[in-house]
RNA sequence: GAAGAAAGGCGGGUAAUCGCAAAGGUUUUAAGCCUUUGAGGAAAGUCCGAACUCCAUAGGGCAGUGCGCCGGGGAAAGCCCGGUCUCUGAAAGGAGAAGGAAAGUGCCACAGAAAAUAUACCGCCCCGAUGUUAAUCGGGGUAAGGGUGAAAAGGUGGGGUAAGAGCCCACCGCUUCGAUGGCGACAUCGGAGGCAUGGUAAACCCCGCACGGAGCAAGGCCAAAUAGGGAAGCGUACGAGGGUGGCCCGCCCCAUGCUUCCGGGUAGGCUGCUUGCGGUAUCGGGCAACCGAUAUCCCAGAGGAAUGAUUACCCGAGACAGAAUUCGGCUUACAGCCUUUCUUCCACU
RNA sequence: GUCCCCAUCGUCUAGCCCGGCCUAGGACACCGCCCUUUCACGGCGGCGACAGGGGUUCAAAUCCCCUUGGGGACG
């Protein structure tokens, strides 16, 4: 794993706390859950059968930590996320993803600004 | 050299940086640091078989399910090896759920005379009657030919006959008897019979053999919140109830009372969890599957689930695909490459 | 992960157990014609499927095996 088991969802219950009370941000390949007003910051990630079988999907999941190991400093404390996959990223690159992301935190920061 | 067959093996490599999981060591509150190890031949499908765990002791009977040539291997198997037979290919080879249809039952559409006690549509032949003939009618013989069908009651050839027919003969097939070889399936040879026994058992079934049920989300331990009960022992009574087997018998539990004890259990956590019918090498036995001996090694163990990212170089530019209790198989997917053996054809010596 | 179930026209289904009459029936939908001034209703006709592959059999939607695709239970 690229990322700390410390830094993971774990339970079933935490991800559906995230779906149900948390907002959401769309991006070209993925649908972000996030979920403030936490004591830390924990990130999950989900990836569905359709995209693919056991081999794809462990990858995807790998380039999605690995991205998030990177630029965790990035990321703002006391919330959670989710990083659920859409049917197009069946056929997405690493660097797909990673603009992706980096998307998503600019729109953090400038709602932050705001 | 070309085309092909079988068996076995490999499944990108090297280096750098940043990271993940487990184990060990170390400073030690957490945590950090160091070292080592870290997906497959199918990890897959969950199709068989086991180990292990619980269920009521896993007993008898019925039902049900599966398997089915012979010998060997194996803990077992819808498993493997060797052989036999049948089918198939020019060959090397390949394929086969391969017992029983002379125990019984069922089915065999359409077509056809007839589909299993055989029968007679067109025919062929004989006799009789009518008739010049042709032919028609009646009685009888026959199943060679035609036609139907997936399949027509041994096949081919000859003799024979009024026409025909195992009616007779030869060969082939079949049945049966004997001999020889083989552990055996079976094969070969010889004699006899004069043909009886259509197909279907992945139709019911018969014979033989095997099978209790569930599954690591099994099971065991610890144990918040909430709710108040639960467990053990003894005694009595009843088969009416309960206990996850498809059913029956058998088996186990018991309403309630008394005594003793404090535990049961959800969230959650820990465990089961990786040393095993183990791998590797050498030697020996065996055609082989496999077995034995010696030496040596410890080789993933997660739990929203660990192997990744970036860069550089090389080549033939990298397929199918990711462990989840563990093994033995089967089946399915798979770019490309290597080794060995064999078959056929072509060329040369 | 472990254990089960299902698959037939565009949709819902019958046939499968016990093979042949299946060139697979019906309803709704779609298309064309008739009826009506027109629409609807009604009538007639048409289009259209056995998930894929292999085996058993003379013959397979049906029996057997493998694959594929759906769905369910167990936290």
């Amino acid at each position: 794993m690229s990322l700390k088991k410390d830094l993971r969802l774990k339970k079933r219950a935490q991800f559906l706390n995230v779906y149900s009370k948390g907002k959401r941000f769309n991006a070209q390949y993925l649908v972000i859950y996030f979920l403030s007003g936490k004591e830390n910051k924990l990130f999950g990630f989900t990836v569905s059968r359709k995209i693919g079988k056991a081999v794809k999907r462990n990858r995807i999941k790998r380039l999605l930590r690995e991205i998030v190991r990177v630029n965790v400093d990035s990321f703002p404390d006391g919330v959670w996320y989710v990083f659920n996959t859409k049917k197009i990223a069946k056929n997405a690159e690493f660097k797909d993803f990673e603009s992706d992301i980096k998307k998503f935190l600019n729109w953090l920061n400038e709602k932050n600004f705001n």
